[in-house]
DNA sequence: CGGCTAACTGACCCGAGGGTTAGCAATCCC
DNA sequence: GGGATTGCTAACCCTCGGGTCAGTTAGCCG
């Protein structure tokens, strides 16, 4: 008669997400240098020892984390962009929204917030959160602003500038629900941010009225 | 002969301005929970248990960086937004480059990075962050929309999130440079991006002037 | 010049937590 | 069944750093 509840398993395929999944919610809620390696293990559901057969380091862990967040969001976003047709206007108000909710929602801006607190320490995941997420999202909405000035629908201006002040009132409404909401500041409606912004950006951005453009 | 130089002196009163502001830099460069106190006395030309002399714990210091950091600033800002007369637009003009060089300049923008980064960890702070600068300086700038709105000014809307749209490419900017620019990242210009900014947003918030919107 | 006060130091304590290791037990394979 | 494999754990080690305290000495006061 085997035991009818062994106290532990051997899972060795799914150990890993589970692990990251874990590290998220604890990187999370405390970052990186107040989060213990027992908290992770004790959610994930395993001894801390058991962290070090698949991640050789915290730090290495960290990584992995980003990565796991970085990763379908660059997809999506990159996908969105990329299949769209119409005008400067039109794309704007299509792609802001979702990507207010895709920061909302997600996990995302748990890890901006990690990596903006912890960069000074770990330069490196700065830098990978840079050059595989932040440099790319801005290179896709720049280089959407500049044919869009080619084409005379965008007034003349820097365009990283133009797409930092797209962006800049959404990723700030993440931060302060991270930040202000936990101590009781009322928090930004992340959506109507972005759609009230994009219309007031686009009033500022576009040329010539012919106003319309809608299409 | 007695020594020439003795080995420390006695100087109670200039000791926590000292100590302060070696701590701005050390919490500045390391973070709350990465700095080290034997840094931050050795940097203020003390020892270690000489914090302690003044300061009860780590956290008490913290909490005086914060509002070493905040009192001035905030003054200034008051008294700018306070002494202006002239049309929201041109309130607009004067006060968010003058911000973004106060922001630049100062320490303001570790402070603030520092803030996002122990936020969870030491939400008390977070808290006299917000109630003593944020919250007074959005409801500074909200007000000034409000007024503009009732005149006719500027177009319906949230007054809150036009002033996150105005604040927000600033903050990001300077959050950039704090976490991007020291791994090989271009920085932004951040008084050329309170220049084009504003009047990019201006332009959308705008009322009147033929070109109207659809509203 | 001597002695008192208190600003300051150096050496210490100790808890926390990242990382390690010896061995146990689930599962595979025969 | 039983032996080999190896995923996993319990218990440990050791450094790091916040915090403390007994003593030292600068500077004042008589």
């Amino acid at each position: 008669m085997a035991a009818a509840a062994p106290r532990w398993r051997r899972r060795k395929a799914a150990r890993p997400a589970e692990i990251v999944a874990a590290a998220l919610d604890v990187f999370a809620e405390r970052g990186f240098a107040a989060a213990r390696l027992e908290d992770i293990a004790a959610r994930a559901g395993v001894s801390k020892a058991a962290l070090y057969l698949y991640f050789p380091t915290k730090e290495d862990l960290f990584r992995a984390v980003v990565a796991e967040a970085v990763a379908p969001n660059l997809e999506r976003m990159r996908a969105a962009a990329a299949a769209f047709e119409g005008s400067f206007a039109a794309l704007a108000r299509a792609l802001l929204p979702t990507l207010a909710a895709t920061l909302a929602d997600g996990p995302l801006a748990s890890v901006v917030k990690m990596v903006v607190g912890e960069s000074r320490n770990f330069p490196e995941l700065a830098r990978v959160w840079h050059d595989d997420l932040v440099e790319k999202a801005l290179a896709v909405v720049g280089g959407q602003i500049e044919r869009a000035q080619a084409r005379g629908e965008v007034k003349p201006g820097d365009p990283r500038i133009y797409a930092l002040g797209l962006v800049a009132p959404m990723l700030l409404a993440l931060l302060w629900r991270e930040t202000f909401v936990p101590i009781g500041a009322p928090p930004f409606d992340v959506e109507a941010v972005a759609r009230q912004h994009v219309e007031t950006v686009l009033g500022g951005m576009l040329a010539g009225r012919g106003e319309g453009r809608l299409d």
